[in-house]
This record gives C-alpha cells, sequence and structure tokens, in this order.
DNA sequence: ACATCATATATGACATATCATGGAATTACT
DNA sequence: AGTAATTCCATGATATGTCATATATGATGT
C-alpha cells in the first residue's frame, strides 16, 4: 500500500542526500575529465554556454549558469586570463560588457563539450536500469540516484551510515 | 536504435546538470530552514549521523559523510565550538578522537531532524509527477529532477540557457 | 629494543561559492 | 536639465570543500 512506501521514506537514504550524493560525484568525474583540457567544471560550464550563445552580458551568462548564482565576476576573468574569453565593451551601455570566445575558446569549448557528453554517457550507465521498473516516479529517481552513487565514495558512505541505523 | 535518444541526449538538460540544479537548491532551501538552528547543513549532516551511531571516530564519521570528504577535522572542531560535539580521547588508541553528541547536541540534532524531514518533504511535493508515467528509469528521473528545479532559480537559468540554443 | 611503515588527526594552502560593498553608467521622474 | 533610483560590474570578506603536509601514535618485522 502507498502508507507502507511513504512511512519508509522517512528512513530510506533521503531524496536530498541521494542528490547530494549525486553532485558530488559527478562534480567529482567531471573536474578528473576536464583536468587535461586546464578548466574547472564551472569553466566549463561558461564556456559551454557561451559557445551556444550570441556573445552575453556578464549578467545575462550568469542567467544562464547553475554553478553560481550572482554574477560570474571572478569565474570570467579566470577565463580571460587563460586567454579563452574576451571582454569587451557591450555598444550602447557603458556599463555592460560582452563576453565572447575567442579562437581558441571556441576549440576548448568543443573539446569541453566532448569530454561533458563522455560524462554524461557514464553516468546514464550508471544510472540505467537493468531491466523496465514498476513504481511511482520519485520511487523510480530514488532508486536511479542510488544506482548511480551506490559504488562511489559518496554512496558506501551512506551504506555505513545504514550499516547502524 | 539508441542512437537516436542519445543524439538528443547531446541537446537536453543533462543529467548532471540537472543534479547540480538539484543541489544547489535543495542546498539552498536546507540551509535557509537550518538558518534558525544556527548550523550549516553539513553541520547538519553530522549532527544527525551522530545521533543515530555509537561514539564515532573523526575517521569513521568522515566515512558517513556525504558532504565532505576526508576526515572532517575542522567542520567538527565548529560544533565542538558550538557546544554541541564532545571529542574524548579513544580508549585503545590515543591517536583516535571519539566523538559524541553533548545533551544540547542531542536536541539540536532531534529539531535538525525534524527540520530535514520536513524539507524533504518540500522536495518531495516539487518532485513528486502529478499522474502515473510510462518512460525509462532514466527519462522518469530526468523528468522529476526537472520538475524539482523547474521553477527555482537554477532550473530558471537553465530554461533561459534553453531559449537560444 | 629498534627501525620502518601505516594510521589518526590537525593544519596550512588553495580554489570556489555566497554575501555585502562601492563605483560607474543608465533610466526614470520632475 | 537635474536629481534620484536602478542597473552593471568589480572587489573585499567570509565560509566551505579539497589537497597536501606535519605530527603523533600504533603496528610490523628483524
Amino acid at each position: 500500500m502507498a502508507g507502507g512506501k511513504a512511512k519508509s521514506a522517512a528512513r530510506a537514504p533521503r531524496l536530498w542526500v541521494l542528490i547530494l550524493a549525486a553532485q558530488r560525484e559527478s562534480q567529482r568525474m567531471l573536474s578528473e575529465a576536464l583536468r587535461p583540457l586546464g578548466i574547472t567544471p564551472a569553466q566549463g560550464e561558461v564556456l559551454s554556454v557561451l559557445s551556444s550563445h550570441p556573445p552575453l552580458t556578464l549578467n545575462a551568462l550568469g542567467e544562464r549558469l547553475v554553478c553560481e548564482t550572482g554574477s560570474p565576476s571572478r569565474l570570467v576573468s579566470g577565463l580571460v586570463r587563460l586567454g579563452w574569453v574576451r571582454r569587451s565593451p557591450a555598444p550602447g551601455d557603458g556599463r555592460a560588457v560582452l563576453l565572447t570566445l575567442t579562437g581558441g575558446g571556441h576549440r576548448l569549448a568543443t573539446r569541453c563539450l566532448t569530454v561533458t557528453g563522455e560524462l554524461e554517457a557514464e553516468l546514464v550507465a550508471l544510472a540505467e536500469a537493468p531491466a523496465p521498473v514498476e513504481a511511482s516516479a520519485l520511487d523510480i529517481t530514488l532508486r536511479t540516484l542510488w544506482r548511480l552513487v551506490s559504488h562511489l565514495p559518496a554512496g558506501r558512505a551512506l551504506k555505513r551510515r545504514a550499516g547502524k541505523g
């Protein structure tokens, strides 16, 4: 019955813990995968967004990022220092700054998208259910996230924790 | 074939972005909810783990945490300074430290578990599907995470991003 | 007993994320 | 025009998470 399920949610690994675990592990994996490119996941997100958008102001970029709230001024500064992004004055607005990728930035963004795609495939492989399941969407989500992290460090932490209740 | 799906994955919000978005938003919500208690989400995780386990060493605690890898020395120091956790020498091992909750720590942990439970309910309400769905577990997971974040700042960032391809 | 290696913790260093502040430019209002 | 309010960006301050190092204790092997 539904009551039993709802009740068990109180002691099962919670959604938010699973979300945290999944984020930590995917962050680690992506961080590792991007290391050869010399950029961090957050920098990769900026490159990806800039590669598929018309020149954006800092503010507009910030509105399209998940990795950071507010205006990603320092995040962009790093990429400018590395030579992948160019800041130019925005025509018609003396306050704003237009961000564009340099030539090398475009090439790096392409490589970054490849790496991101590979990581996505890796995550999907971890998360994919071996067989069709029948349960509520939330149960399926919990199980999927659990499959994703269960044999990674964060998942092992949850197992140890469950070991003693 | 699977190729069709794999191709569409290239432009859909990716699993890892959704995981990041969900983590950012749930972190914000939990952070807000715990503020009245004067603790952070990471500190809350420590209190929760300690409240349901026998005295743990720092190392054993670290093995049960998702919020941090390595040994959570500083995280615990903060809780000791606040008076919620006690460090005592481990009998039989002069290197190790046993961590226990103080009386106030126990009470705070209880309140923390209540807050965490409420947040969990809130997240579940956001994530719950309005009606039964039929799709692969992964699709369901993506949709569930999307429901969770779609009307929150991180989700709006993803919408803006998708707006221009 | 002694030398060596492994383990437990603490701490410094660094990158990152969030919040608050300040300066410059634009917009709105009178 | 002129003033006030708002917007855009940069930067300082703080907290957090990760990595590397240092120190002390325990375990191992001769």
